[in-house]
DNA sequence: GAAAAACATTTTATGTTTAAAATATTCAAA
DNA sequence: TTTGAATATTTTAAACATAAAATGTTTTTC
């Protein structure tokens, strides 16, 4: 399991040197913590729901665009590449999550939507991820969750505006 | 290519309902920064050294532990399953770059560490990923560094107390 | 000192992810 | 209108990831 992973202070912080610039400290900080806390919420949906994190993402995309979305729109949206939407559609679609209808005036496009089961089901788990998500990150002062916001929205913008 | 994905302003924050509560935007926007920045480097490591982030970190274990590691201790420094560190170690093996020799005192573990190419292959590596993330990363304020260094402190505290 | 437990690693099976190639459709000129 | 470019999706191949089983080694315990 995770335990030897959870058990020490070892990870990819311990990658440090001493002159190392900030800069990458932070960075391995901060990859550390958003493994972290995506491995967390991973195992809590797959123990209690039987769901992958990807499969979740895919049916949360849907369930705030009740008109549909194409399988670009998903890729975009989840910024993963096109094949892994498709393979994650052919699963959901399997088990009656989402519907998959044609465009009628794009017959390259498909229009997903989740199924009411699946409205009925990503409900649910929706619930139960937003209190995780809250038991990670929930601890923190509006004013430290105000100032991350801000400094995210900057790291965001620096990275984009290197590869356009 | 990722074009799509880096376009636009659409991607994981795209989720949020109107009521979700703070530690889920937040939550959104720490994975959407840390994978933009992921993304990043993976691709510069690939189109300019031709090598997997995986093979990178393995690397950079081993760079600051000239007496080597195990096998064991590579598993949970990069926060891993042993058959994966297993599975890149053969890789690396094979090109050169680390050598693996049994432990005089314990016949079950290997020493892992760099080869003189791997040592030399790494700097080149190592002086061009900092700059990466100095470009991702580098452009903070001292207080905006702390600050970021403290909250996420604190919240890899707050979660790895949810899972012992 | 033998049996049992713990340890370190590899192997196996399954699944995820990506980039790139392939397929099919639409749009824009010339 | 047919050539070519752009779009939307699926398929493919390779790398990566995990859990669980298998292998061999060391330590504990009785």
């Amino acid at each position: 399991m995770d335990s030897a992973i959870d058990q020490a202070g070892l990870d990819h912080e311990s990658r440090l040197e001493h002159g190392d610039h900030q800069a990458v400290r932070l960075w391995l900080r901060l990859l550390t913590c958003t493994n972290l806390v995506e491995r967390h919420l991973r195992n809590r949906l797959r123990t209690e729901f039987d769901i992958t994190l990807p499969r979740f993402d895919f049916m949360a995309q849907l369930a705030r665009e009740p008109k549909g979305l194409t399988m670009g729109d998903l890729s975009q949206r989840m910024m993963v590449s096109g094949g892994n939407v498709s393979g994650i559609a052919v699963q959901l679609e399997g088990e009656g999550l989402i519907s998959r209808e044609p465009v009628p005036d794009n017959r390259r496009a498909f229009c997903v939507t989740l199924t009411r089961a699946g409205q009925k089901r990503f409900a649910e788990m929706a619930e139960a991820h937003e209190a995780w998500v809250a038991e990670c990150l929930g601890n923190l002062s509006g004013a430290d969750y105000e100032q991350m916001m801000s400094v995210l929205k900057h790291i965001k913008l620096d990275v984009s505006r290197i590869e356009p």
